[in-house]
DNA sequence: TCTGGGGTCCTAGGACCC
DNA sequence: TCTGGGGTCCTAGGACCC
């Protein structure tokens, strides 16, 4: 049976999220920015129009700011993770199978319903039902392929006469859209590999999927090869369901400003690496290794440049926050270079174990903390219920370092403080 | 002054084994 | 004096994604 995949996408999710309870900026330039509001993550169509690229850092768009009347948010995920919860329960309730590809965007799984209704009639309804129940506007690319499903998803925002819904089964219909789109649009394709297609005369998704693919599996490597015989509708990478165990947790930030006192760095290193033990034991996980960096900003070219990051081993795995901060103070001893701004540093727990299976240690004499299961879980519970906030005295009372955000929106959906109200 | 954060997968090359 | 070939495992780094 032929596979059908259909991807449903977010409009400019994070500016969408903003614009959804602000009905004054409905036809506003609205951009998000990266944590510390230091880069544009997202856009609204308006700024789109405007030219404004993504990923450029703010202070260099302070003029278009002024000009347009942009209006700027700092990045609100608890809004952005809700929002997207109830778009993909609406898309859960509707398809066989689903697959969340990111905060805003999921596959599903459509192979067969061809059989009892039409695809884009099917699709034209969903992506109605999610506007009507959430007000975030989507699109839908339908295609024998994800890779496909994805290039007929961004026809679907780039053209509007398609409504915002594009069935890509058609093998004719595939040729005519993939000779209209450059090869670095194709899902799996950066900017290394785009130009290294084009020094060999590979312009168009079109050129890539009639590539010879010994060439291209020399060349390249088997991902592009697989991301070629997706191009021609044949699926080769399947909807994955559940989502696979995390392999590694990385908890790192760039500061607000920069940061050279040591204890200061102990102090940001020691809240990522508790951020970190937490995420560990939300996934039921321990871990053994320890990766701490800690860097200068390569932004800076005129400064002095410090980079260096430390794999600890651990005695045995742990989702302990006291060991875990143990270890990142001793990597930061080794680390440490004085002199330097310092920019950014995070922590990496990897190396992973079941937290519920445990494998004793015969011959080393180092053991687990008696209690350390009963203590982080009664950490974790007082930190969850909002009773108050329980934290380690290594993390520091005065976080200077903390994030800036300056124009964070309320939690709309998850304080009660928050709520809208409607006079 | 100010340039995000969190992930995955693949490959090449070195160490080591027989 | 002559010094193989095949395999595995690990790691660092590159490339990609949103």
């Amino acid at each position: 049976m032929t596979r059908v995949f259909a991807l449903v996408d977010c409009n400019n999710f994070y500016a969408s999220c903003e614009k959804l309870f602000r009905p004054d900026l409905k036809h506003r330039p609205v951009v998000v920015l990266s944590n510390n509001d230091g880069c544009v993550v997202a856009r609204s169509q308006e700024v789109k129009a405007l030219g404004i690229q993504m990923g450029g850092p703010v202070f260099k768009l302070a003029d278009d700011i002024k000009r347009h009347g942009i209006v700027c948010f700092s990045s609100n995920y608890a809004l952005y993770a809700d929002m997207s919860d109830r778009v993909m329960s609406l898309l859960e309730e509707a398809a066989p199978a689903l697959e969340i590809y990111s905060i805003d965007e999921a596959f599903l799984d459509l192979t067969g319903v061809d059989n009892c209704t039409n695809l884009l009639a099917f699709c034209q309804a969903l992506k109605r039902k999610v506007d009507t129940h959430t007000g975030i506007p989507v699109c839908i690319g339908i295609a024998p392929s994800k890779t496909l499903a994805k290039l007929a998803n961004h026809a679907a925002k780039q053209y509007k006469a398609t409504g915002g819904v594009v069935d890509l089964m058609a093998p004719e219909r595939q040729v005519r859209l993939l000779a209209l789109i450059e090869v670095a649009k194709v899902w799996g394709v950066g900017r290394r590999i785009s130009k290294k297609l084009q020094g060999l005369g590979i312009h168009t998704a079109l050129d890539l999927a009639q590539a010879d693919i010994n060439m291209i599996r020399e060349q390249f490597s088997v991902v592009l090869e697989r991301t070629v015989r997706e191009l021609n509708g044949i699926a080769c990478i399947e909807l994955e369901q559940v989502p696979p165990t995390k392999q590694q947790i990385i908890c790192s930030r760039s500061f607000a400003s920069r940061i050279t006192d040591k204890t200061k760095m102990r102090e940001a290193l020691c809240k990522y690496v508790t951020r970190a033990a937490e995420k560990l034991r939300q996934q039921k996980r321990k871990a053994k290794v320890v990766n701490v960096f800690i860097r200068t900003s390569a932004f800076s070219a005129d400064e002095a440049q410090y980079s260096n990051s430390l794999l600890a081993d651990l005695p045995y795995p742990s989702d302990d926050t006291r060991e875990l901060i143990a270890i990142v103070e001793a990597s930061l001893d080794t680390l440490w270079k004085a002199g330097y701004r310092y920019a950014k540093a995070g922590v990496m727990l990897l190396d992973f174990y079941d937290a519920e299976h445990e494998q004793g240690e015969l011959f080393s004499s180092d053991r687990p903390q008696i209690q350390s299961k009963k203590l982080m879980q009664v950490l974790d519970k007082i930190n969850q219920k909002g009773i108050g906030h329980v934290y380690f005295a290594a993390q520091g009372t005065a976080p200077v370092w903390l994030m800036k955000r300056e124009h964070l929106s309320p939690a709309y959906t998850t304080n009660w403080k928050d709520l809208p109200l409607v006079r």
